[in-house]
RNA sequence: GGGCGAUUAGCUCAGUUGGUAGAGCAUCGCAUUUACACUGCGAGGGUCACAGGUUCGAGUCCUGUAUCGCCCACCA
C-alpha cells in the first residue's frame, strides 16, 4: 500500500505532477501515440480545434467549462483507440486587445496611440498579448486539457498569417472581396469601423422633436444631423400626402436659412410612426443611405470622424454633437420651427469594445460579397456540385441544411438560418494597427495584392487591418497547415466538432463555414455543439465590472481540477446556461476523496487475499449481477458521450461509484473478505479489482487526474488481476468494448 | 417589432424516445476507534408557473396565459 493512500487525497499536489508526466510522454500528440504503438496506424482520425481564447488577460470559469467539455469527449475518443488530435491556440482579437492596451497606456502614461506611432504601439500590444498568452496556457494546462501542444497556433503567427494572406488573395481574385463606399459603423472613440455584430444597443431617454419643414411636419430625435437634409420622404400610399408627387420641390425656411426641398416616395416609411414623414441624412444613417441609393440622391457629410460638426453646420461647425444639439434646438425654437416635443426612449448603438457611440459614416472599406455568384471548383458539400455556380450565402445555407454540419440544437439552427437570410456584405477592414495588415498596395490608380510591395517605386500599403474574425474563420484548417497541402490537412479536416458559446454562433461559426466552404469545398466540422454561458449564482454573467469573476486556477487549487470539471459538467444540460455553484465543486471534491478510499479499501483487501484471475474465477450469482450492472452502465455511458450527453454520463458514474460500488458492493464484501471461504474470498477480490478498474476507466474522461493517480499507484496489483496494458497511462488505456 | 429558451425540493440545477419525481448544498434524527467525518443509515421538504387539451397514463406531447432571460432587427 503506497503511503500516500493512508492520507486523504491531495488534488493540488497530484494534478500538476500528473499533467507534467502526460505532457512529457508526448501522448497528447497522435503521431507519438502511433509511434509508441498506443494507437493503430490505420485508426480513424478524430480532430477538434480549441476555440482560441482572446489574449486579453486571463480565462474565467466559462473557459474552464468549455475546456472540460471538449477534453471529456477528446479523452473518450482517444481511449476508444481513435487517432485523436486536439489543437490548442489563442486569438489575437485585434480590436479587443489593442483597445485594452491603449486604455492601459492612456491611463498610465497619458499617451494616445498617435503619440506613439504604429510600430511602437504594435510592439506594445504584442508584448501584452504574449504575457496574456502565457497566463492562459497555464490555466488551460491546469484544467487537464489533453491538447497537442506541438501543434499550438496563434492567429497572428507566421503560418496563420500566410493562410490569411492566401485566403484574401483567392477571394479577391474570385471577385468576392471588393472595395467600396458604404455606410459603416464608425466608432469615433476607437477611430475605427466595426461590424454589426460588435455593436451593443443601449437604451437612451431622449426628446423627439416635431419640426416644421416647409409644408410638412417631420419627426426626429437628432436635429443636429438635419443641416443638409433636402429630401423629405413619405410612403407612396399615405393618403395624407397623396397630393405630393415624387420629385416635386418646395421652398422651406430651415435652420440656417431657406432651402429647396424635394419630395421622395419610398415604401420603407412607416406611416404609423410620427407624422409619417421624415427627412433623410444618408451619410449618417444606414436606412437613409439605402433610400438615397434607391432614388439616386445626393449624400453629404455632416459630422466628421471625431464626432464634430462640419462647416455645413455654419455657426455650429467644430462643435461636438452633445454640445451642439441643445443650441440647435434653441435656435429652431426661436425660428418657431419646433411644433412639438415629446419624451422618447430609443436604443443607441455603442461599440462593444470601446463604449463609443456609433456614428454611421460613409467610408471606403473592404467587403466580402456574400451574394455574388462564383464557380465552385471543388465541393464536398451536399447540395453544392463541383463546377456549379454558388454564392457564399448559398454555401453557408447548404452546409447546415444538408446536415453536413450537424446542429443538434434546433433553436440555434433556426437562429443561424435567420442570420444568413438577413446577412449583408461583411465589412472586413478595421482602422486599427494590431492585426493582419490588408495585403493591398496602391500605386496611383493601380492595385497590387500581396504581402510585399511590387519592386518598382511609389507603392503604399493599405493602412488598415482585417477584422479579427477573418483569421479566426480559417481556424479549422489554418491550424492544420493550409494553404500547404499537409498530411495533417488531409487526415484531420473536416474536424469532428466545435464547441463555441452561443454568443459567437454568427460571428465565428457561420464564418468558419463560409471560409472552409469557399477555400476547401468542405465543411469545417461535422457537429456544432453550442454551450451556454456560465453565470454566477444570481444569474449574472461574469464580468470585470461586477467583480464577480472566479479564477479556475483558484478553484483547482482549493478543490482540484477534477472537482471543478465535475462541478461544471455534471447535471448541466448542454446549450443551457450554467450556473456556477461553488458548493457543487466542493461536493465533487468529496467525491474525489471517496474514490480515493474506494481504491484504498479494494487494494488493501486484495493485497491480503490472493485474488483469483478474472478468467478462472467462479463468480457467484450475486457477483455476476454486479458485473451485469456495470456492463449496463458502460453501455449507457458510452451512448451518452457519443450523443454528447456528457453531463448525464458524469452523473451516472458519480451515482454508481458512490451509491452502488461504495455503499452497497463494498459493504456487502466486507464479511466475505473476512470470511473463511477461500474460494469466495478470491473470487470477490477478483470482482472488486475488476469493478475498480472499470470504474476509474469510465471516469477518466471526467476526472482524469485522480483516476490516473489510482491507476498508476496500483499498476502492479491491477496487472496481477488481469492482462495487458497497465504499463502505460490510463489516458491511453482502452475504453471497454461493448458486448 | 420578430425569433428562441426557461419556469421542477429552502438554494443551484438534472430528468435522453410520455410509464408511480432526482442530484449537490442546506435542514433534522440516529450510528460510528479502522476504506472514507471530505463517513454511513434514515427523515422531512415538490398540486413539476398557471389554464385547458390529447392519452389507459403527461414534468415529458399540443394550445393559450403570465413572469423572467437571451438572440436578431432597429423607426426617423
Amino acid at each position: 500500500m503506497p503511503e500516500k493512500f493512508l492520507k486523504p487525497y491531495d488534488p493540488a499536489g497530484t494534478e500538476t505532477r500528473i499533467y507534467e508526466a502526460w505532457e512529457k510522454s508526448g501522448l497528447f500528440n497522435p503521431d507519438e501515440c502511433v509511434r509508441q504503438g498506443v494507437t493503430a496506424p490505420d485508426a480513424a482520425a478524430y480532430s477538434v480545434v480549441l476555440p482560441p481564447p482572446n489574449v486579453t488577460g486571463s480565462l474565467h470559469v466559462g473557459h474552464a467549462y468549455e475546456d472540460s467539455l471538449q477534453d471529456a469527449i477528446v479523452r473518450f475518443e482517444r481511449m476508444r483507440g481513435k487517432r485523436v488530435v486536439w489543437i490548442p491556440g489563442t486569438d489575437s482579437a485585434a480590436i479587443a486587445t489593442q483597445a485594452r492596451v491603449e486604455k492601459n497606456i492612456q491611463k498610465e502614461e497619458g499617451k494616445s496611440r498617435h503619440d506613439m506611432g504604429r510600430e511602437e504601439l504594435v510592439r506594445r500590444v504584442m508584448d501584452f498579448a504574449r504575457a496574456s498568452e502565457s497566463t492562459i496556457l497555464n490555466q488551460i494546462r491546469r484544467m487537464g486539457a489533453s491538447l497537442d501542444w506541438s501543434r499550438y497556433a496563434f492567429t497572428l503567427d507566421e503560418a496563420r498569417n500566410a493562410a490569411v494572406m492566401e485566403a484574401f488573395k483567392r477571394m479577391y481574385e474570385a471577385g468576392l472581396i471588393y472595395r467600396g463606399h458604404r455606410i459603416v459603423n464608425w466608432d469615433p472613440k476607437g477611430q475605427t469601423t466595426i461590424s454589426d455584430d460588435e455593436i451593443i444597443y443601449e437604451e437612451e431617454k431622449a426628446t423627439f422633436y416635431y419640426l416644421k419643414y416647409g409644408p410638412f411636419t417631420i419627426g426626429t430625435a437628432r436635429p443636429e444631423t438635419k443641416f443638409g437634409d433636402k429630401y423629405v420622404v413619405m410612403h407612396p400610399d399615405d393618403p395624407r400626402y397623396a397630393d405630393w408627387k415624387d420629385g416635386q420641390t418646395f421652398e422651406a425656411e430651415w435652420i440656417n436659412g431657406p432651402i429647396t426641398g424635394t419630395v421622395v416616395k419610398d415604401s420603407s416609411i412607416d406611416m404609423e410612426f410620427g407624422t409619417g414623414v421624415m427627412t433623410i441624412t444618408p451619410w449618417h444613417s444606414s436606412a437613409d443611405f439605402d433610400i438615397a441609393e434607391r432614388h439616386d440622391l445626393d449624400k453629404e457629410q455632416i459630422i466628421d470622424e471625431y464626432g464634430k460638426l462640419l462647416p455645413i453646420a455654419g455657426e455650429y461647425a467644430g462643435m461636438k454633437i452633445a454640445e451642439a444639439r441643445p443650441k440647435i434646438v434653441e435656435k429652431l425654437r426661436e425660428k418657431a420651427l419646433v411644433v412639438k416635443e415629446e419624451p422618447y426612449t430609443h436604443n443607441i448603438a455603442t461599440a462593444e469594445r470601446t463604449g463609443g457611440i456609433i456614428e454611421p459614416q460613409i467610408k471606403l472599406q473592404w467587403f466580402v460579397d456574400v451574394d455574388k455568384p462564383f464557380v465552385m471548383q471543388h465541393s464536398e458539400i451536399p447540395g453544392i456540385e463541383s463546377g456549379s455556380t454558388a454564392t457564399l450565402k448559398a454555401l453557408m445555407r447548404a452546409a447546415v441544411e444538408s446536415g453536413a454540419v450537424h446542429m443538434p440544437q434546433e433553436g440555434f439552427k433556426n437562429a443561424y438560418f435567420h442570420w444568413i437570410d438577413n446577412l449583408r456584405d461583411w465589412c472586413i477592414s478595421r482602422q486599427i494597427w494590431f492585426g493582419h495588415r490588408i495585403p493591398v498596395w496602391y500605386g496611383g490608380e493601380q492595385v497590387h495584392i500581396g504581402t510585399e510591395a511590387p519592386s518598382d517605386e511609389g507603392w503604399t500599403q493599405d493602412p488598415d487591418v482585417l477584422d479579427t474574425w477573418f483569421s479566426s474563420a480559417l481556424w479549422t484548417f489554418s491550424t492544420l497547415g493550409w494553404p500547404e497541402e499537409t498530411s495533417d490537412l488531409a487526415t484531420y479536416h473536416p474536424t469532428a466538432f466545435i464547441s463555441p458559446g452561443y454568443e459567437i454562433l454568427n460571428l465565428w461559426v457561420s464564418r468558419m463555414i463560409l471560409m472552409s466552404g469557399f477555400l476547401l469545398g468542405q465543411v469545417p466540422f461535422k457537429t456544432v455543439l453550442i454551450h451556454g454561458v456560465v453565470r454566477d449564482k444570481q444569474g449574472r454573467k461574469f464580468s470585470k465590472s461586477l467583480n464577480n469573476g472566479v479564477d479556475p486556477i483558484d478553484m483547482a487549487e482549493r478543490y482540484g481540477a477534477d472537482a471543478l470539471r465535475m462541478g461544471l459538467l455534471a447535471g448541466t444540460a448542454i446549450g443551457g446556461d450554467v450556473s456556477f455553484d461553488e458548493s457543487k465543486v466542493k461536493g465533487y471534491k468529496h467525491f474525489a476523496n471517496k474514490l480515493w478510499n474506494i481504491a484504498r479499501f479494494i487494494l488493501e483487501n486484495t493485497e491480503k487475499v490472493r485474488a483469483g484471475s478474472e478468467r478462472d474465477s467462479q463468480f457467484s450469482a450475486r457477483e455476476l449481477e454486479h458485473l451485469n450492472t456495470l456492463e449496463a452502465l458502460t453501455n449507457d455511458v458510452t451512448a451518452d458521450i457519443e450523443a454528447f450527453r456528457v453531463y448525464m454520463a458524469a452523473e451516472k458514474l458519480y451515482h454508481y461509484a458512490w451509491h452502488e460500488l461504495a455503499d452497497k458492493i463494498l459493504e456487502e464484501s466486507k464479511p466475505i473478505l473476512a470470511g473463511a471461504d477461500e474460494d469466495a474470498r478470491r473470487s470477490r477480490a477478483a470482482l472488486l479489482l475488476l469493478l475498480l478498474r472499470r470504474t476509474i476507466t469510465l471516469l477518466h474522461p471526467f476526472m482524469p487526474f485522480i483516476t490516473e493517480e489510482i491507476w498508476s499507484s496500483f499498476a502492479p496489483l491491477m496487472r496481477g488481476a488481469s492482462r495487458s496494458d497497465y504499463d502505460n497511462f490510463l489516458m491511453v488505456a482502452r475504453w471497454p468494448l461493448l458486448r
